[in-house]
Formats: structure tokens, sequence, C-alpha cells
RNA sequence: GGGCCGUUAGCUCAGUUGGCUAGAGCGCUGCCUUCACACGGCAGAGGUCACUGGUUCAAGUCCAGUACGGCCCA
């Protein structure tokens, strides 16, 4: 076997082990999960967008997702990690849109199913360099089993939960405002709106008041605004009831400027009074609102509460239009109808300044919502969409009940959790983030989920509006027994062959319907009266029958809320052979991680969705929130920063281990996680930290051009002078790519184990005879070492329950690198080749701490696995490692706690201490590394102490000698060491009296100082009496041996 | 505007229920090209724990406030 194994290089070189070991993982299915085994962990990935690869972010919830889903596959459980993509539909159609007219193709000339076709092969080429980054990251997901939101079985999945929520009335068709993006042309959710402060202007417009001056002679009336353009579409004035021009003003109305519309002043509270001391608001308000009710959500709640007309005076592009339900259009106001309205605010506010009707301008900052996408202005806009009831208790209720109740506070009665399947039981790591999934269900508003792009699921349903005069009876019916524009489920053909039909009155004489269509996998099980036409032969009849599909295709997020159910093949997983099985062992999965404002756009529609559909059951037990990585001034990567570290370029120049160890140490519960971003030099390779210059907004980033720093007559472009458009790459000047020496440690980690591999297998003898050593065989070196290894699973075990990925990756590395390194290789250097049951306890050590570190490092632990394997022998009681070809699948170690051998533990510190001030001794006095001393005690127990731990001390401390001090003419220094005097000599020829006198007297100085700590402490009785016994114990332990250090020291110094 | 988090060595961060004589890695300084590792070894220097007040025998840790930075939700 031993031909077969070639010699291990002098350094780890992780590009060709990281190819090796894939293939090893893939030719053995390693991550491939089947329904059967209990217990099982399992784990749903939140699918990447397919709008671009992966960044550091996915490297991170990744690494830490793997790092779980490895460490419980060892453990023993039925692990299934799910990969897969999501559409991401509004992101996805922006770029591809993007790159077309790059090309100068407008998607819409070329058609709705060309476009999804070159949307489809932007979605191939992206899900094929995401899932190729996973698997070079060595994340182990079941590939077997990819998921892409908009395949078969997902989409399967959506048809059928849009059917039934349908059926149920859980969604409906309502005009309300909406988020409108006018760039990209669609609705969006409230959360996919993000405010930004936008320095902007406040206009102050005179409207006259109708019917002459008031009794004081006012004749028009203030409003603020910040958006002048949305007058047209004015219907009141308000102002508050508590104003004192109130009364004056009660039943008159006001005359808009321009569109010459008479509309009423109204009070309402909601009104700012003005306020020179008070808030922005209070300080910036005249007291006059004017109120848009299709323009703005305050306005149109107020327009509610007032019963004002609605009036829409804008195209979905945010022109200025008299299309959708702005008529009677004055002459005035004709030449404004077709602009944009940036260029209506313009006019708009030339206008009212050239009839002297603008009072005033003032600066003013405020926010403002943008589209997370296109990051253009949202326009309230007035609209017929697609909404989910997310308020009704069903979906609501039932995500505010699965909370753990030492998790919640203040939750309503109707939302304490009962008993029933998933009360209760959703629990969050940190647990603060808790609150904002509470908060954000008790302040939730019904979901739009419809949206107008072409990339997508389309919405599954045929509507058609008719005159009522020519409805059948059974909608007659229907639209009557129902209040207002309700929808109500009519009784008809369509229904008797299982769509679900409904009609709702939008008007006197019209009427609304809508079939909702389910797919054949549902139509089969239904109980229906007509069971004559599948699904396509419905579709036909509909649109035989004048029925027309909405165009509009679903909110992504829709078809992501049922990732950890449609990957599983719900809800027929018995359709599919590779999902047979799959629901019932593996959702719930274990643990969601993800990042913070997932909680709201993700978390919680997947917990309702799984609540709802699946009878309670939640879809996963723990949501791990995990830190977001920010560059090293504190800002969130972006592209448009330039200031992105590509996980590749850091496999590429670290290797994917040293990337997973240090994404793993930097994670702490606590914080987010700043990575100071370097930049590569393209021309020599090597790393440097570029030259930074802050942007007019502010920003940090690195200078568009940067010089190389060994070779200033070379130069490059930085990444964000690329995307900012002021830097060309070119031969001369090339991009240079980024990275962060962060990683630098994660290298010098795999490193660091690597040679210890190699270290040992020139020492093991694969001939030994495999014998099973216990404790009472072992050297105290050996014994140390099992007692570490012990108590190390041990921290590594809570750190992984408790999620403390920092704990695991320093524990690992304070274990490899100094338990086992620093001291056990060097301590067992001079006896491995004598000691038979050394080198079997130094091969478990090193096959366990494989084992350890593989969750963190799976590759480069795999590609010493079977070396490891080769040249050890034997084992050792008590520690418990099952064989296994590869180590992904072997066990997790398991160890007797007998091994942490409590009195060698304790030696140990003592031992360790003593090396310590040795070894700073020799420090001092430059004593060559070779040189070989002499220690003289004068205390038997610290002889004693030596002895026991059997040539450790004297092998890490350089000693040749070991020897009760005598009175003879050495040259020799002396130090403290548990308040007895020990010597050191042979050190040098000739002791530097002065220099040991300097040292000396430092030492002296030192311990003054402890000791009148200490004393001040004891003689606090505060202290002596309140503070626990066996703690003013050890301050007086520690007192005694200060003073006897003290002593000691003295006594040196007196001698020289 | 509401909520959350952070501020500890030059940098990036730990510090569990208050007991600290404040730690780690990187960087820095000195020595060592020792037959696993210079992506290394040994040693060293470096901190009034942001600030103000309070509770306590005792505060990096608990409480209140201030300042600055960041995030989430409006």
């Amino acid at each position: 076997m031993s031909s077969e194994l070639p010699a291990l290089a002098k350094a780890y070189d992780p590009s060709a082990a990281e190819t090796d070991v894939s293939r090893r993982w893939d030719d053995a299915q390693a991550f491939h999960a089947v329904p059967g085994e209990t217990p099982t962990y399992s784990v749903v990935i939140p699918p990447p967008n397919v709008t671009a690869a992966l960044h550091l972010g996915h490297a991170l919830n990744n690494t830490l997702q793997d790092v779980l889903v490895r460490y419980h596959r060892m453990r023993g459980h039925n692990t299934m990690w799910m990969p897969g993509t999501d559409h991401a539909g509004i992101a996805t159609q922006t770029v591809v849109e993007k790159r077309l007219l790059n090309q100068g193709i407008r998607r819409l000339d070329m058609g709705r199913d060309a476009f999804i076709e070159k949307t489809q092969e932007w979605k191939d080429e992206y899900e094929a360099t995401i899932l190729e980054q996973l698997r070079t990251m060595g994340a182990s997901c079941d590939y077997d089993r990819t998921r892409f939101t908009m395949d078969e079985i997902c989409a399967t999945a959506v048809r059928h939960a849009f059917y039934v929520l349908f059926d149920d009335g859980l969604i409906y068709r309502g005009k309300r405002l909406v988020n409108w993006d006018p760039v990209t042309g669609t609705a969006l959710a409230d959360d996919e709106v993000e405010m930004e402060e936008v320095a902007g202007h406040m206009w102050y417009l005179r409207y006259p008041i109708e019917g002459g001056p008031l009794p004081d002679g006012t004749t028009h009336v203030t409003v603020a605004t910040t958006r002048p353009e949305t007058m047209f579409g004015d219907t009141a004035v308000a102002l508050n009831p508590a104003d004192p021009r109130a009364e004056a003003l009660r039943g008159r109305n006001v005359v808009l400027p321009i569109v010459g519309r008479v509309i009423p002043i109204v009070e309402d509270d909601y009104v700012v009074m003005p306020d020179p001391e008070g808030d922005a608001k209070a300080q910036f308000a005249t007291g006059f609102l004017k109120v848009t009710p299709a323009h703005d959500t305050n306005d149109w709640d107020i327009g509610q509460r007032h019963d004002l007309p609605v009036i829409n005076v804008m195209a979905a592009d945010a022109s200025i239009s008299d299309q959708y339900g702005w008529d009677e259009i004055s002459d005035e106001a004709r030449p404004f109808i077709g602009l944009s309205r940036e260029d209506a605010r313009t006019a708009v506010v030339s206008w009212f300044d050239e009839h002297d009707l603008l009072a005033e301008v003032r600066d003013y900052t405020h926010s403002v919502g943008h589209s997370y996408r296109s990051h253009a202005p949202i326009e309230p806009w007035l609209s017929d969409q697609w909404y989910v009831a997310a308020t009704d208790d069903r979906l609501r209720g039932a995500a505010l009940r699965a909370q753990r109740a030492d998790q919640t506070t203040g939750l309503a009665a109707e939302h304490q959790p009962g008993d029933a399947t998933g009360d209760g039981e959703l629990r969050f790591v940190p647990d603060r983030y808790a609150r904002a999934f509470q908060q954000w269900h008790e302040g939730i508003r019904d979901w739009c989920i419809s949206r107008q792009l072409w990339w997508g699921h389309q919405i599954p349903v045929w509507g058609k509006t008719i005159d009522a005069a020519t409805a059948t009876s059974e909608i007659l019916a229907a639209v009557d027994s129902v209040e207002g524009d309700a929808a109500a489920k009519v009784d008809s053909a369509w229904a008797a062959a299982g769509a679900v039909h409904t009609a709702r009155r939008i008007t006197d004489t019209e009427i609304v319907e809508s079939v909702c269509v389910p797919n054949d996998s549902t139509l089969r099980r239904l109980e229906r009266a007509d069971t004559s036409m599948d699904e396509a032969e419905l579709v036909a009849a509909l649109e035989a029958a004048g029925y027309v599909r909405d165009p509009d295709v679903l909110d992504t997020w829709f078809s992501s809320a049922l990732w950890p159910m449609s990957t599983m093949g719900w809800p027929w997983p018995e359709d599919y052979p590779e999902t047979e099985g799959v629901l019932a062992a593996f959702n719930p999965t274990s643990l969601l991680s993800t990042a913070r404002e997932i909680i709201t756009l993700w978390v919680s529609r997947m917990v309702m969705f799984n609540r709802y559909f699946l009878d309670g059951q939640l879809p996963f037990d723990d949501v791990f929130i995990h830190a977001m990585v920010q560059d090293g001034h504190g800002q969130k990567m972006s592209k448009s920063l330039g200031n992105g570290v590509d996980p590749r370029d850091i496999i590429h120049s670290h290797g994917a281990d040293a990337m997973r160890f240090t994404l793993v140490q930097m994670t702490t519960d606590t914080q987010d996680v700043r990575m100071p971003v370097d930049m590569v030099c393209p021309h020599t390779g090597e790393a440097f930290t570029p030259a930074f210059i802050t942007t007019p907004a502010g920003h940090q980033v690195a200078a568009p051009t940067q010089t190389s720093p060994s070779d200033p007559s070379k130069t490059m472009v930085s990444a964000y002078g690329v995307a900012a458009g002021v830097a060309e790459p070119s031969d001369d000047a090339p991009l240079a790519r980024n990275t962060s020496s962060k990683f630098d440690a994660g290298r010098n980690f795999s490193n660091k184990l690597w040679n210890a591999v190699r270290f040992a297998l020139g020492r093991l003898n694969p001939d030994d005879e495999a014998i099973t050593v216990g404790a009472d065989d072992l050297a105290w070196v050996d014994r140390l070492i099992l007692a570490r290894l012990a108590e190390t699973v041990s921290a590594l075990e809570s750190a992984v329950d408790r999620y403390q990925f920092n704990v695991y990756a320093d524990t690992l590395y304070d274990f490899i690198w100094h338990d086992v390194c620093d001291r056990y290789l060097e301590a067992v250097k001079p006896t491995l080749d004598e000691r038979p049951a050394q080198r079997v306890v130094l091969g478990a050590v090193l096959d366990a701490s494989l084992r350890l570190m593989h969750p963190v490092c799976p590759f480069i632990t795999e590609t010493l696995w079977p070396h490891v394997q080769h040249a050890r022998t034997g084992a050792v009681a008590g520690l418990d490692l099952g064989a296994s070809d590869l180590l992904v699948g072997a066990a997790w170690p398991t160890v007797d706690q007998a091994l942490a051998d409590a009195a060698v533990l304790a030696d140990f510190g003592r031992a360790q201490a003593l090396v310590s001030e040795v070894r700073t001794l020799r420090g001092a006095q430059q004593v060559k590394p070779k040189q070989q001393i002499t220690l003289e005690w004068t205390d038997p127990e610290l002889a004693a102490l030596i002895e026991r731990a059997d040539g450790y001390v004297e092998t890490l401390a350089g000693i040749g000698t070991v020897e009760a001090h005598s009175d003879n003419e050495r040259a020799r220094s002396s130090l403290a060491f548990e308040g007895s005097q020990v010597f050191l000599s042979g050190l040098v020829d000739a002791v530097d009296v002065d220099a040991e006198r300097t040292r000396l007297e430092g030492l002296i100085a030192q311990k003054t100082k402890q000791i009148a700590g200490f004393q001040g402490k004891l003689s606090n009785e505060g202290y002596v009496n309140n503070a626990k016994p066996e703690l003013v114990q050890e301050t007086r332990d520690l007192l005694e041996v200060a003073k006897a250090d003290l002593a000691a020291a003295e006594q040196s110094l007196a001698a020289l």
C-alpha cells in the first residue's frame, strides 16, 4: 500500500489535493442521503440567486452549514443537505435585460418566449457556476438532489400551493397602492423597498381658497410637499382638527391650481402641526397637507377615512398620464401630460413660481423608497394585484405561535403557543433575532405576490371581465352573496371540472371572473364532478370561452417559501422517484442558516407556508443568523464599491480549507465580520494594502489606479475604478484582484497540520505490532496529550451545539498547534523510536485530530487520511476510532472522559510554567537552542514534579541535567518558581552580573507590585467576608507564592 | 422614527453566571537558516477595556446616560 501513497511534499499544495479529494467524494457518493435511518440531520441551502456567482457572504454561510453537516454526518446522523438555486425573478430579469441592451436588444421587441429562453440560458450558465463554486469550497451537498425553484418538481409545488390558497380564500385580487418600480415596470413587496436618505427640497405651494377670502383676509392655504408633481392627483387638503385655523376653514374648498379641480379641506389628526421647536417634520410643516390618495400611502389612508376620490395621474413608467383614472383635463394641465415625473416636478414648480403661487423652497433631506433591484425611486401606484392574506390568523397567527415562549415578549393572548404541532418550537440563534421575527409579524400587511415580469411562475388564473347584465345566475348569486368587490366562489362547470371559479363585482356594471386551474397532479387527486378534462383541455376550453391567463408571475419568495417542501417533493413525493420518502424523513429540517434581512423576506414565509400546508409542522427547528462580511472600513461588500472578494480568488491563492477555517474563526455571535481587503499586484503576484480614497458619498474605496508595491513604474486598476467607470484595465495596467491577508491564518494552519503529519509519517512504523495500550502502559506526556484530546473533543461538541463557530476553530487551533505540535511532538522526539506504545498514541492522536478538523478543513484532512491510516497501528483503550475508507464517512471520535487525567493536567500546568520560566531566561541571555543547561532545584517537591513529567521539562527547556543545588563556583542564573529558588547553570560561560541584576530587580519590582495587590484585597474585610471562600484561599495562596518568589529573587540578588 | 449590535494591544477579534494578575492570531522587536514546518521555532515589547455617573467588598463584565460606528425594520 505504501507504494501507492506518494511522499508528502514539503508544503501543502491545496489545488491538486482539492481536485483529487472532490473526485473521491463524488465516486463514493459520499454526500448522498437516503431516507430511512434515524436520527436525521437535514438542511436546505438558502438557494443562491442565479443572477451572479457566489460571493464571500455565500462562502461564509455555506461553510458554516457544511461544518454542521459534516459534523453531524460524522456523529452518525442520516444527514442530507439539499442544494439548489433560486430563479430570482426581478433580479435575474434585470441583469438579463441589461445584457441584452448592451447588444442593442430590447426585451419588448423580442417577445416573452424568446426572452424567457435567453433568461434560461443565463440561468443555466450561473447555476453551473454556483454549483461548481459550492463543490470547490467543499460544500457536502447531496448534489443528486439539486433543485431549481422553477424546475418541474418545484413548479408542481407552486401550482398546488397557489391552488390550495386560492381555494381557501387566502389569495385574493385587490386594487391597492403598491410599491411600483417604474424602471422595471413591476410591483414590489414592502420589504423589497429600500429606504435611502435623499437630499431634496420641501416646496411650499399656495392653493387658493374657493369662494373668496376668509374673514381674516386669508386667500390661500400653503401646502408643504416633497413631490409637487403628484398635485395633479390631489383630492383634498388636510389639516389637523386641533389646528386653530381649522374652524374658519371648516366646510371650505380650495381650487387646485393648473388642474382646476375643486377639492375639500378635511380635518385629520395625521397632519403634523407646524412647530419651529419640534422635530424635522414639524419644523418644515405648514399644517396643510395636500392629499393625493393615488400616490402616497399615508394619503391613501386619509382618503379612506374621508371617502375621497382616488385619481391616478401616472402611467406605469411614472410619466404624467390621463389614461389611468384622471379625466377632465384642463387646458392648463394638458402640457404636463406625458412628462416624466422628474420633468413634471420642474414644470410644476415653474408654473407655481410664474403664477406667484410658490411660497418658498427649502432644502430638505428625507428618506425615499428605492427598488432593491433597479434602485429607482419607488412610486406608490394604484393597481390591481394578487395578494396572499398574510394577516389571516392561519398564516400570521401560526407564525407567531411557532415561536419559543422564552424568546418572545408581550405576545397577544391569541398568539401564545398552544398544543398544536409546531407551536412554540421555533428557535432563533442568537436569540435576539426572535424579536425581529415577532415584530415583523405583528406589523405584517397582506403580501402582494404578483409581479409584472416575464421570468417566474406565471399566475395560474384565467380571467374575464363581463357585463353584469350578461352574467349567469350562478355568477350573480355569487357576487350578491358577498359585500362590495369581494370575490365569491361560483358553482360552475369550471368548478365541476376541478378549477376554482370566483367572481367579483368591480363596478355597477362589470364583474370580473377568475378561474384558478390546478395542474394535472392536483386534478388527478381531486374529487370532482366532471373528470372529462385534464389540465391542457381545461385551459383550452377556458381560452376558447374567452378567458385569458393573467400575464403576471409570482413573487420569487412565493416559490422560495415552499423550498423546504418543494425540494423534497411536496405535495406528492411519490410522483418522483428521487423524492420518494424524502419529505417524511427530512422535513422539518434541523437548521436554517441565513442572513439577518432574510428573517422577514424568507424565514417568515417558509414558516407560514410549511405550517399551513403540513398540519402545523415547522420547516426547521433552529434558525441561525450569521454575520455579515464587511470590508476593513466596516462597509458592506458590494460591486459598486469594488470591495468584494471572490471566494474563487481566495481558493486560488490560499486554498479552500484556509478560506473555510478563517471564515469559521471569524464567526462570533455578536459582531459582523470585518475583512480588510487587500489587492494582488497582477505584475508581481504579491498582496498589498491599496491606497484608499473617499468617494463623494463618503465611502472608503481603493483608488482607481494603484501602483505596484515593489515596482513603482507599474500600475494597475482597482475593482472600484472599473465599477465606477473611471478606470479601464489595459495590458499595461490590468485589473488587480482583491484578497485579504486574513486568510493567511487558515493557510498557515493547514500547513502546520500537513507538516505535523509529515513528521509522524517519518517516525511511525506501519509494521508495528497492533497493540492496544491503556493509561498504565503510557508515559506521562502520552497521558497528557490524551487528556487534552478528551478535553478538546468535549469543547468542540459543546461549540457545535451552541453554534459557536469561532470557539470551534480556536479550540481546534489551540489543540493542534500548541498541544500536538509545540508540546507533544517536541516532547516525544527523543523517545518515539524506543517506545512502541508512544507510536500507537501518536498515530491515534493524529487520526483523531484529522477527524476533529475535518468539518472545518475537509480537503487537507481527507488528503492526509490514507497516509495516517497506513502508518498508524494499534489502538488506545478509551479512544474509539472506527475505521473508514474515507474520512468524510468516518465516525466522530468518542473519548472516555477517564482519559482526561486531572492529576496529569495539573502537573502539566506547573511543568509548562517551569518550561516557560527557563525559556524566558534562556532567551534573555541568548542561549543557543542546542545548548544544554543544568537545572538545580532547592525544593524536592519540584524535583518530584520534573521526575513525574518524565523528560518533558528537560526536552522542552533544553535541560541536560537536573540536580540538587549545591554550593560551588559555577556561573549560574536563578529564578523564582512557586516560591523556591531554581538555579540554571551552563547557560553562558560567564554571567553578565549587571544584566542579571537588572533582570532580578525587574522581577522584584513585579513581585512587589503583585504582593501589594493581593494584600490590598485580603485586607479588605468586605472581600474576605463576601467572596467565595475558595477564592479567598486562592488569593492567600497566590500571595504566599508571590512572597516566596520575592524572597527567592532577593536572595539571588544578594548572592550576586 | 423604532429596534438590535458594537466600541478591549498598531490591526482583526475572544473574554460564558461580576472574582482579571485582561487573552489569541496577525503585525512589530530580538535570537534561531535545530534533520516536520521560515506558511516555521523560542522569547519580548505593546492595553488607565470609548466616555460619564451609579450598584457592589469587587465592574472589561451589571444599571443609567453620552459620543461614535454598523445593521435590521419603518
